[in-house]
DNA sequence: AAACCGGGGTA
DNA sequence: TACCCAGGTTT
């Protein structure tokens, strides 16, 4: 009798994934990048930013080294800019704690800031072959499915379930080939929606399958309703250069920069007078929504251009960003947008 | 418009 | 320990 594991094993030999970029060199430097990645974002956008990552820091040492600005800005587009900074500071600690070797110990790969259990477990299956569980979304989805788990997997108990179901399916042997085929097949047949059930290696003692579920599984999240706030986005332009400010390192866009921002205009008015910075018109652009998980922001662009050189802007809060020759620093997503068109053209934003 | 997501932080 | 938060993509 063929076990779980067996099968899906025996589907990795005929059809996982082998030759990705992070593949090739299964090392624990490689394979945390990339799962770190891989968390937030699909393979194919995934690959040349792992390209880029690797060519730019060849080891977790040349990323320790190198300044959380240049890091951000190799990350710019991928989102999560709080992981990027993990990242930085996971590099800094191998080099100083563990002599620049990536750790394979669980506890001392544990310890690292933004690796959790499963990630942990990903690293050291997947580079040491060393024998522990994995628990990520694609994993869940074809637990939940083949269990027919009841419940949402974000509730502690269901998760704990889950937890205990993944570790009784993980063999020990092969676990580098199983670990890698279940994140495979919840992410190429065990989809959330319209799964390819006929290619799965585990459709002939599947509940879902057996009953015809599969979109029961995983169960959802209780739904909410997120609220709405405004922000007013200050365009300052000074010579084909704008001013933008680095925001503090917790919260929002944490430690990324982005052009001042007001919750209302009276508050953008009054910087400007507090700033003693004298501005042609302020005109207002497109404005347009951005959403978070837990609430929409609409953001309104206001441009202004600064009447010669009176502006007195602490250029440790900030700096100003010159459009022909773009700095190398974070930058949050709308932040980015704007800049992008600013630098094409200004009429295109005009309302 | 809603769903999704592994880990950090906080009460 | 039990929530709450994060950001861009996919559906």
């Amino acid at each position: 009798m063929t076990t779980f594991s067996d099968r899906v094993i025996a589907w990795y030999d005929q059809f996982g994934r082998k030759t990705l970029p992070w593949q090739l060199e299964k090392t624990p430097y490689h394979v945390w990048l990339s799962e770190v990645m891989l968390q937030q974002t699909q393979v194919v956008t995934v690959i040349p930013y792992f390209t880029r990552f690797i060519e730019r820091f060849p080891t977790v040492v040349d990323l320790a080294k190198a300044p959380v600005d240049d890091v951000l800005h190799l990350w710019t587009g991928l989102g999560y800019y709080a992981r990027a900074r993990n990242l930085h500071k996971t590099a800094q600690t191998v080099a100083e704690k563990f002599a620049g070797v990536f750790p394979t110990k669980f506890d001392d790969v544990l310890s690292l800031p933004g690796i959790g259990r499963s990630t942990a477990g990903a690293i050291l299956s997947l580079s040491q072959k060393q024998h522990f569980a994995i628990l990520d979304g694609n994993v869940k989805r074809v637990l939940t499915r083949y269990f027919a788990v009841e419940g949402w997997p974000g509730n502690k108990t269901i998760e704990n379930q889950l937890w205990q179901l993944s570790e009784q399916v993980t063999p020990a042997n092969g676990v580098e080939k199983f670990n890698q085929a279940m994140m495979d097949i919840g992410a190429t047949i065990c989809t959330r929606s319209k799964p390819k059930c006929s290619l799965c290696p585990l459709k002939q003692d599947c509940i879902a399958y057996a009953t015809d579920s599969w979109q029961a599984y995983p169960t959802k999240k209780p739904k909410q309703t997120i609220p709405t706030k405004t922000a007013y986005f200050l365009i300052l332009e000074q010579q084909r250069k704008i001013w933008l400010e680095k925001r503090p390192p917790a919260g929002i866009w944490g430690g990324l920069y982005c052009f001042p921002q007001f919750s209302s205009y009276d508050d953008l008015e009054k910087w400007l007078a507090t700033h003693n910075i004298t501005s042609s018109k302020l005109t207002q652009l497109i404005a347009f929504k951005h959403t978070f998980s837990h609430f929409h922001l609409d953001i309104v662009p206001i441009y202004a251009q600064v009447i010669k050189n009176n502006a007195c802007l602490d250029e440790s809060a900030g700096c100003w960003y010159h459009l022909a020759d773009p700095p190398k620093i974070g930058l949050a997503t709308p932040v980015s947008n704007l800049l992008q068109q600013l630098t094409l053209a200004q009429s295109s934003l005009l309302t």
